[in-house]
DNA sequence: GCTCTTAAACTAGCGGTGTAAGTTTTAATC
DNA sequence: GATTAAAACTTACACCGCTAGTTTAAGAGC
């Protein structure tokens, strides 16, 4: 087949197919060739479109990114606005697990995840947080939200009660599985909370009134 | 070759060989072609030692978790013993970054990582926590060090300053990549002692002194 | 309207991958 | 000493990411 009429193909269509394909068989088993096939078109004509495979995981990394909430540093305070960035980050991989393991690289020159770093940043230091500070509590949060996102915590376990026989405290463990939203809710859940409270009382004891900025936006 | 006289290959000599390669050049250009090459041995020789090349990772991030102290929990009280906990677990996987993205998805059917999921939620049972909130905190951890090993927040920064220019907070991330081992180890810190804080906090509220256990051992 | 350039599909092919199958020879066991 | 199992091998399959070169349609400039 020549060039068509009509082009088959363009980015959005292509993202939005290798999302599902991932999302459906994992990242082992996304190919170029796979992705190709579910467009109904040859391997070698995405790089058309795409310099790289890499280049299309970083643009579905970035469409999964662009769908974190970053209004809420413009409508809450600090610590509310931390509470809720992270529940809305760690929505936003919950829906779309295979993809964190790539996307928990790091922002590289994906725009929706610098303009993230770009908004918790400043919201915290506007909040009067140093600026080192405020680096940590970022990467502190994100630490914890990629980790609860990247492999469930219930599903790490096998679901074989035979496997724990010789661990005298996992004798339930194969149960995991099957509770797994709530277990994975439950932690991620008590972790936030645990943060935020040692974030408070730290910005309780170190940033002074005069420090502290004047509120979001 | 056929069979030597002296046997070329052991499970131990693999899965050494196999780190070494990982840690030096990455999981992605890791193979067993090249991972035979480097014992000087054909590809599929490696199958008559292990079954698939999962499994070859899966003994090697084993080995990795067998380096973490779960003594500690024999030691010291549930707070200091999983204080000291994470930090053992980090800084094993800090020296091999590149098989933490296999190994956070899970224990599986790992020996250590077992073992370790059992010493963290025996000893917290053993506190007096309830079955539910042990496995949570043991989740949380399990998502901080993981997510804090799984990509140097740091790194994650590309080292071109015309990238931030349009992104007004992050005028100065083209140097975090400097100061990485800083950043990830202060954003590590932090977030520990927080979580910790929290964690004690929760302790003191809701769990009765008749439910504390014994001490360690 | 003709020409030129670019775009978007194609086919063919390279060097690499995991691993299955079958072969050969040695070591170990009865 | 015969048998069996182990541990290397070679060959081969189907797939991988990607490059190169080809074909034709679409769009731009005169």
């Amino acid at each position: 087949m020549p060039r068509p009429r009509q082009a088959l193909l363009n980015r959005e269509r292509i993202v939005e197919t290798a999302l599902a394909l991932i999302d459906a068989d994992g990242l082992g088993a996304f190919s170029t060739r796979r992705l190709a096939a579910a467009l109904n078109v040859q391997g070698p004509s995405l790089y058309n479109h795409f310099a790289t495979k890499d280049e299309i995981l970083d643009a579905v990394a970035d469409s999964v990114t662009a769908s974190v909430d970053v209004g809420v540093f413009d409508r809450y305070d600090w610590a509310e606005a931390l509470r809720r960035w992270a529940r809305s980050y760690r929505a936003a991989l919950a829906v779309h697990p295979n993809i964190v393991p790539y996307l928990a690289q790091g922002p590289g020159r994906r725009p929706a995840a610098l303009a993230m770093a770009d908004a918790v940043y400043g919201a915290l230091v506007r909040a009067g947080w140093p600026p080192a500070r405020a680096t940590h509590i970022g990467a502190a949060l994100r630490y914890f939200v990629a980790g609860s996102a990247l492999g469930s915590f219930a599903r790490g376990f096998v679901e074989d009660p035979e496997l724990y026989a010789a661990h005298p405290h996992l004798t339930q463990a194969h149960r995991l599985r099957g509770h797994q939203r709530s277990v994975d809710e439950g932690a991620f859940t008590l972790g936030l909370d645990a943060l935020l409270h040692g974030l408070a009382a730290e910005y309780a004891r170190t940033v002074t009134p005069l420090e502290r900025g004047t509120g979001p936006g």
